[in-house]
DNA sequence: AGCACGCCGACT
DNA sequence: GTCGGCGTGCTC
């Protein structure tokens, strides 16, 4: 008797075990661990994980499963272990976690063929099944009784493969060419037959003679200008053929990308990546800070590291923040290990995403470059973990499991004893600072490539410029340098963290702000759609012609987004071509690289944005970078925001004069004095690390203690309250004396989308039990979470106290 | 999650 | 006396 233990897909605390089923003889020894399988549960059927097999089990009344929805299993061993982990960390399901590293497609629903790849005879049992076709359903597979061990052998010889077809038709996999069904003489014949009026027939077929290769239907349409209508009626004619030719996805298919090989290191960068070497040589699961300015070259020394795993025959994760941001550093591996490499990043369609996922799963790739999941990528023989940026955000996942990459990489790489570098400009505090301790083995590399100079910052005092009469959101300076820029052929980056045109409206004569009915919070206007829009839910409104409450017709934007500035430059200089990005205009897919692209192409003077602008920006003729105004993210409340000012101003002036032509920035500010911002501006970063430890020890914020964020909401305002009141108790209760609990408190935004929220935060050194304790709460408020609309997020070392 | 079971009030 | 409201508990 087989037993498969199965961890199934319904998250509940109440259903966070392993429940068991009976292999059925058929599937003996074809259902192994990491697969997932198809069981019955209650009246219906779930999807679940074999996360075991054994042979016997406690339960004596044992349902058989229905049947495996995988031939190979889709997560490892060691991913097995590592969802297990997670969900103890991160108090969370262990379905949750196994979900989170797989991509999107394998969660759907999904249809399963079976194709067979050869012209090869197949095993009898196989092929009476396909009675000639080369496509069957798998569905028709399970009904017919086929034989598993036999399909699973030929997937293994490479005979047959499972394709997985999904509803949504971005994951078509083929693509249509067309070709000449015919010898070349029987072509031109052809032609001679045809009808004076059929002139686009005939240039299709004069395309053909011409070149006899099959091409791509696409690009035929578009260099003859015709349509498929015109081609349909060649084929009916049996002149022409259609093909259905396989392809991978390829989101980067329409790109060249020119083979690289090293570049010699300086000797800072050979310093750096000496230890690195030794530990992949030695297999030594040591964690790296590689500590290196803007244009220090620390990408050269990722791709070093990655040839000497490569050499091993091992395999390499890179993590980078959100990648689509950065076509130019997926250029740099793609350059330089071509097709070894899968791309994974949140750009990408969910097929897209699944075709990367398979070229790792079957060990096409040795290289992986992506975003925050790609820490999932199902290698076996991990020789080095990457993470770029170490600082960024995003490596957290801010729904459930609320995991942090750089942790899971740490666990990965004590289970593979391979080396882990964490490569950052302005690390994370708390990284910099287990670096001073030894914790982390601290790289510096404090100078640019080339002698490069970091460029001049120059702060402006945006009162002064009230002062002196300047009420415009640009001061002189700031104006006059984009001027010069613009007579000399040279671009400018301009940055301002708010997207839309005003941040709020108000009446002038009662002063009544709009805000949204649903959420505690002031309504953004935006010009182009004439919209007033929530940026927390999705409410919106044309925008108001008189106050809501006096009927007065004064009404008066305030505060500056990116479509004010935009059309502030385009009055102040009307010259000027600007591309804006943001949220808002970069929604559609490929939009980012194509507005991008223009920039790089030198069809715009300004490129004006958000965050998103910050990173990975390289373009040779940007010579001035201007943030309008960095006070909005310097005053959030949140304790991390003079380091998030910092790391952002930093990274802003690393965008300016990177190449031959000399850069500038250009600060505007309310407060100059602040030491975020003056230390920024002298590229000060040990100066920055210093004062800011000092400031956490004073409040004892982490790197000095440890944060749990929890937070609760609920549409009734009390329950809200009085839920978080009762779980500060039970902490202040059931957590060591050392500890210590804040709350309840409303959390900065009382109300989002009609539900309260208050939270409770706790301090710790060490509280070795305090994930027992959360866990038991939230045993505690089952029934409310799952039937009352209660809702309680724990978040242990939050990075957004939002 | 989704469903059966079971305990109390309104009703042909 | 029954029908069905929803609170409670279980799913191998």
């Amino acid at each position: 008797m087989q037993v498969a233990k199965v961890i199934v897909d319904v998250p509940t605390s109440q259903t966070n075990h392993t429940f068991d089923y009976l292999i059925p003889e058929p599937l003996e020894n074809i259902v192994i661990k990491g697969m997932r399988v198809s069981v019955p549960f209650g009246p219906r059927k779930v999807m679940g994980f074999v996360v075991e097999v054994s042979d016997h089990s406690e339960f004596d009344k044992l349902k058989p499963l229905d049947e495996v929805m995988d031939l190979t299993p889709v997560l490892t061993d060691e991913l097995l272990q590592l969802g297990k982990w997670m969900s103890e960390q991160t108090v969370s399901f262990y379905i949750q976690n196994f979900q989170a590293m797989l991509p999107q497609i394998l969660k759907a629903k999904y249809k399963k063929e079976i194709e067979a790849l050869t012209d090869v005879e197949l095993p009898e049992g196989l092929q009476q099944l396909f009675a000639g076709r080369t496509i069957m359903d798998f569905e028709e597979f399970i009904e017919r009784n086929g034989n598993y061990a036999l399909l699973l052998e030929e997937i293994k010889n490479g005979h047959v493969q499972i394709n997985y077809i999904v509803k949504s038709k971005e994951t078509k996999k083929t693509k249509v060419f067309i070709g000449p069904n015919k010898e070349q003489y029987l072509l031109e014949e052809a032609i001679e037959d045809m009808s004076n009026r059929a002139k686009k027939q005939k240039k299709i077929m004069e395309w053909f003679i011409q070149q006899p290769e099959p091409v791509e239907q696409q690009l035929l349409l578009t260099k003859l200008q015709t349509t498929s209508s015109t081609i349909n009626q060649l084929v009916d004619k049996k002149l022409l053929k259609k093909i259905d030719k396989k392809v991978y996805r390829d989101p980067f298919q329409n790109t060249e990308f020119e083979r690289t090989t090293s570049l010699p290191l300086n000797s800072q960068q050979q310093a750096a990546i000496k230890p690195i070497w030794d530990a992949i040589d030695s297999k030594k699961d040591e964690v790296f800070l590689l500590h290196g300015v803007t244009g220090s070259g620390k990408t050269e020394v990722y791709l070093q590291a990655i040839e000497r795993v490569l050499v091993k025959g091992e395999e390499a994760i890179v993590l980078v923040p959100e990648i689509a941001l950065t076509p130019q550093m997926v250029q740099r591996f793609k350059g330089r290990f071509g097709s070894e490499v899968a791309v994974l990043h949140s750009a990408l369609s969910p097929g897209e995403k699944f075709d990367e996922w398979t070229k790792i799963h079957k060990k096409e790739v040795k290289v992986v470059v992506g975003a925050r999941s790609a820490i999932f990528a199902p290698f076996e023989n991990i020789g080095i973990i990457i993470i770029d940026e170490e600082h960024e955000t995003s490596y957290k996942q801010d729904e459930q499991p609320r995991y942090h990459a750089r942790e899971v990489a740490k666990k990965r790489g004590s289970y593979h004893n391979c080396p882990i570098v964490l490569g950052s400009a302005t690390p994370m505090l708390e990284s910099y600072a287990r670096a001073k301790k030894g914790v982390y083995r601290l790289l510096e590399m404090p100078d640019r490539m080339n002698e490069g100079e970091m460029p001049p910052v120059e702060i402006i005092d945006m009162r002064d410029e009230l002062y002196a009469g300047n009420r415009t959101m640009f001061s002189r300076n700031l104006l006059d340098a984009i001027k010069s820029r613009i007579e000399r052929k040279e671009q400018v980056v301009l940055f301002l963290n708010r997207r839309g045109h005003s941040t709020f409206v108000m009446c002038r004569e009662c002063g009544d702000v709009m805000k949204c009915p649903a959420c505690d919070i002031a309504l953004t206007y935006h010009k182009s759609s004439h919209q007033l829009k929530c940026h927390y839910c999705d409410y919106q409104i044309p925008m108001v012609k008189e106050c809501q409450v006096c009927k007065s017709k004064t009404i008066r934007y305030f505060g500056t987004g990116t479509q004010k500035v935009e059309e502030a430059l385009r009055e102040h200089i009307p010259e000027a071509k600007v591309i804006r990005m943001d949220v808002d205009t970069t929604r559609r897919k490929g939009s980012h690289k194509s507005l991008l692209d223009k920039f790089g192409n030198g069809e715009a003077n300004i490129l004006l944005g958000t965050q998103m602008i910050a990173k990975g920006l390289d373009f040779e003729r940007v010579t001035l970078v201007g943030v309008l105004a960095v006070d909005t993210m310097l005053h959030l409340p949140d304790f991390r925001s003079s380091e998030k000012t910092f790391q952002l101003l930093t990274q802003v002036s690393g965008r300016a004069g990177r190449h031959k032509l000399p850069g500038e920035v250009i600060i505007q500010t309310y407060t100059p004095e602040h030491y975020s911002i003056q230390l920024a501006s002298q590229y000060q970063y040990q100066q920055f690390f210093q004062q800011e430890m000092e400031t956490r020890k004073g409040f004892h914020y982490p790197p000095y203690y440890f944060l749990t964020l929890i937070n609760v909401s609920h549409p009734n305002q009390l329950k809200a309250q009085e839920v978080t009141k009762t779980i500060c108790k039970l902490l202040f209760k059931h957590l060591s004396a050392q500890a210590t609990v804040l709350g309840p408190t409303p959390s900065p935004i009382v109300r989002i989308n009609n539900r309260y929220r208050y939270q409770c935060m706790v301090k710790y050194k060490d509280e070795p039990n305090q994930r027992e304790v959360m866990r038991r709460i939230l045993k505690h408020y089952h029934d409310d979470i799952y039937r009352h609309d209660l809702t309680i997020q724990v978040d242990f070392e939050p990075y957004s106290l939002m």
